[in-house]
DNA sequence: CTCTCATATTCATATATTTGAATATGTTAA
DNA sequence: TTAACATATTCAAATATATGAATATGAGAG
């Protein structure tokens, strides 16, 4: 059996990642500022989470957009299940879900306007 | 959101333990039998899986030994269905499987005497 | 009491993972 | 074309993990 998909989820940031992808696709910069994380740091975990097959990447001008892979969720439903139900349970990954949702309500994301919110 | 649970699953050797323990109970010396592992190695694995909550041990005479803990049981059913339907699908660990079925139709287990039969 | 067996632990080493800092690449705007 | 920006990659160092070999511990058999 695979170990590849729970080398993937042994890392804090990398399930901070998905919690907020489960909601909606976001661009690197995104993310960098929801988790107060460095970039160098955000791109790392991405790239071993779409080498995993559970997130997808795509290009859009200058962003990298990332979201959960409409696939790996098909395939591992009972997996999903289960990590949805532990981040709705804890308190730091509810707190990145509001902090997210706030921006969505500012329409403060990047997809929401040419100009750069994030710094 | 605590990572040990992902970092115990994130071996394949602890995995094909799991697998084995979710038939029934075994000692140190039929793991290190049915997966053909070093007693050192099988020892420090099930360390591992105990220190995540995820199987108990009770020593009875010169035996160790370890089982599933019901109690991670009820408490993350979705990633035990995970588990199981991965383990299902997968021919090694089938292989396993059948190697302790075999065992137990030929009374070979260590709880079937007093005998050691493992060596 | 001594030997053997089952298991755990220690030691040393190899390998993998994480991360900050610096740098490279490519895109957009002025 | 130049500057600012978004992202990925490289480099180096720190930390974690895995494992063989040797040894320690403790129980039961003779």
């Amino acid at each position: 059996m695979n170990t590849d998909i729970f080398k993937a989820l042994s890392d804090e940031s990398r399930l901070r990642i998905l919690n907020l992808l489960f909601r909606r696709e976001l661009c690197v910069c995104e993310l960098e500022s929801i988790l107060d994380m460095s970039q160098t740091n955000v791109s790392r975990h991405l790239n071993k989470l779409k080498y995993a097959n559970m997130v997808l990447m795509t290009k859009k001008s200058k962003w990298a957009y990332y979201s959960i892979n409409d696939q790996f969720i098909k395939e591992n439903d009972h997996l999903i299940a289960y990590l949805k139900n532990n981040f709705s349970e804890d308190k730091d990954f509810v707190r990145d879900m509001k902090i997210l949702i706030s921006l969505e309500e500012d329409q403060a994301l990047c997809s929401d306007s040419n100009i750069v919110k994030f710094v």
